[in-house]
RNA sequence: CGCGGAGUGGAGCAGUUCGGUAGCUCGUCGGGCUCAUAACCCGAAGGUCGUUGGUUCAAAUCCAGCCUCCGCAA
């Protein structure tokens, strides 16, 4: 078959890759624009574009497909895919475009539909100390996560993963759902099903305003947080004034501690008093430093017990 | 030209202010103690101090350029 793939950042790649691979031909990538990035005023090219030029692959970055289209929608329409693949693109199509491939546009997400509709549904399923979700595939239209279901897959959540962890699991989950979507697809094997606009949820995108770490919170939710929000935003604490990210943690202890929230309690483990319980961390990175395991943190900058944490 | 931090044995750091023998906490290896140990004691190996050039009798340290990593901001 005949493919349009649309797609933006790593979450997109495996998805992108497999189709290669495949026998079907990816004839065009439509990406977001170069975005300045990182420090200075470097412009990097989304993931996505990198991976189609490798494969010498055709690179489209329009601005908007709503405004001053035509052209990007009359490339679309001369290519006359059967199938357009969108991989977390980041932008609506209208419904010139999504009327264009004779079986519609498919688009890749990682929940599971109806629930976290939008832009960070991985994060918000750790953050929410969900035990289990998925990856779905659907009929795109012109709402946002609202078209119907074509297929699902769940999975469960560890009870120490990381977001990004879940993020790369998922990517690839995704991959391998959607290759079987365009086959299903192709064959008429696959019946869309009308997702339950009353369970719907909406998981907004992440900013750093999440990333304080409030001792005075509950354990759960406290690790709950970091492995959410790791690899970005991070959560974040701040120890004799200086900064601290927590990429990783354990919950050690589900009892009330003799301790103030925020206080350190065993220092050889990096051990931090909460609210009801007390947290390990794993992974840390100090201000200007990278990202270590606690113990090597704690062997160049000791940390002593009672030292208080806070934001 | 957005602001700032950092590069020192395998890991994480100190030492740079004020140039003068390479240091700490660990790890590794060898030995000892112990019923035993990730504990304790003794010993050893391992670094052209990111890179290039400059100043100097002498540079990890001062000066200039370059490379790499990271925090903030976008």
């Amino acid at each position: 078959m005949n493919i349009v793939f649309m797609g933006t950042p790593d979450f997109a790649i495996p998805a992108l890759t497999a189709l290669i691979h495949s026998e079907h031909s990816v004839l065009a990538v439509f990406t977001q624009p170069d975005k300045p990035k990182g420090r200075g005023h470097k412009l990097a090219p989304p993931p996505v574009k990198v991976l189609a030029e490798q494969n010498g692959i055709s690179v489209y970055q329009p601005e908007s497909l709503k405004k001053n289209a035509d052209e990007h929608i009359n490339i679309i329409k001369d290519i006359n895919p059967d199938i357009i693949v969108v991989a977390a693109y980041g932008k609506i199509l209208p419904k010139e475009v999504l009327d264009i491939p004779r079986l519609g546009c498919v688009n890749i997400h990682g929940s599971l539909l109806p629930k976290y509709r939008g832009a960070a549904p991985i994060q918000w399923a750790v953050l929410n100390g969900d035990k289990e979700t998925g990856v779905t595939t659907m009929l795109m239209n012109e709402g946002l996560d609202t078209g119907d279901i074509l297929l699902t897959e769940k999975t469960e959540i560890g009870e120490n993963e990381t977001a990004s962890e879940l993020f790369d699991r998922l990517s690839l989950m995704g991959a391998d759902i959607l290759l079987r979507t365009i086959d299903a697809l192709q064959n008429g094997e696959v019946t869309p099903i009308k997702q339950d606009d009353s369970k719907a949820t909406y998981a907004k995108m992440l900013s750093k305003d999440l990333s304080n770490i409030d001792f005075n919170s509950s354990v759960r939710n406290i690790h709950k947080k970091i492995c959410g929000l790791s690899d970005w935003p991070c959560a974040v604490t701040s120890i004799n004034g200086k900064r601290l990210k927590v990429y990783r943690s354990e919950v050690v202890s589900d009892k009330k501690p003799n301790a103030a929230p925020g206080e350190v309690i065993d220092e050889k483990n990096f051990t931090v008093a909460c609210i009801d319980g007390s947290i390990r961390f794993v992974e840390v990175q100090a201000e200007g430093s990278k990202r270590m395991k606690s113990e090597d943190y704690l062997r160049g900058k000791p940390v002593l017990k009672g030292t208080i944490l806070n934001n």
